[in-house]
DNA sequence: AATCAATAATTGATATATCAACAATTATTT
DNA sequence: AAATAATTGTTGATATATCAATTATTGATT
């Protein structure tokens, strides 16, 4: 049986883990008491104000009941309201509040700040490579 | 602000989801109901049988707490006995039962499959180049 | 030996992930 | 038009993630 760390996935899995830590970290100790995901969810309302929160679910790739239920924890915290659409009573039209507009354009800094810092000596070229590489394997797990 | 797919670490988050979803299938298909996270576990206490649970937790890269739960499960299912230390009563002793055993290795075949076809295509050279800018990205977020 | 610091693990609170079951509405079929 | 199917979203149950606080024990200091 092969040794466990061996494995490209599980450094895979162990970059993920430690860039979300990282990430969420920055976020809180610049004073905003949000989640990556919960901003993840801000954002692609902003992008595209007419989404379903089933898009979102596609886009930021979580089930639909975990949407859901962040979606009922930003509208608590006042960054979204939820409204039913008007030419179709099955979806909820979400639109950003004024702080929930700002504390996306303020969390989209530090993560921008984030990935440069995650990407640090790191060139283009490979970037791109492995953007390609990882689709791979989004395909093959299909 | 950019769109949010572009970015290297969407695709990331991406990638590790979908190959997470595609190896939970696959070992739910076969009949075994444990979790991938369960049955790594199990499979770095059958690596190292005087491992603490501090070390577990650095090993899968998880939280102390979630490791604490997560084995409270499999001593449920009887995959695990839990006993104290005999040199330090701090600690505990997890030794894996027959059935525990069977599982670890069970699930290690499907495992292995599962790399297999995640890395379909793709070839040994790239995977090595792949793993050590992983390897960067990690360092990168310290 | 008594005190203090460090380590190992647990627990509580809250957020998220996942599956399954469900309700409401809209679209399609007959 | 009525029946059926598909879509959109919610809820329940359970597992996991994360942080903070806590207990028990061991190690180090004085």
């Amino acid at each position: 049986m092969e040794k466990l760390n061996d494995t490209l996935l599980y450094t895979l899995d162990k970059c993920f883990r430690t860039y979300n830590q990282f990430a969420q970290r920055n976020v809180r100790k610049a004073g905003y008491d949000i989640t990556i995901d919960q901003w993840l969810i801000l954002k692609s309302v902003s992008e595209n104000p007419d989404i379903t929160q089933n898009d979102i679910s596609k886009i930021v790739f979580k089930d639909n009941a975990s949407i859901t239920r962040i979606i009922q924890l930003l509208i608590s915290a006042n960054y979204l309201v939820r409204e039913t659409h008007p030419s179709d009573r099955r979806r909820v039209n979400l639109t950003l509040t004024e702080s929930g507009k700002k504390i996306t354009m303020d969390v989209n800094e530090i993560a921008v700040q984030n990935r440069t810092t995650a990407l640090e000596n790191i060139n283009e070229e490979t970037v791109h490579q492995m953007k390609s590489l990882l689709q791979q394997i989004i395909e093959n797990c299909k």
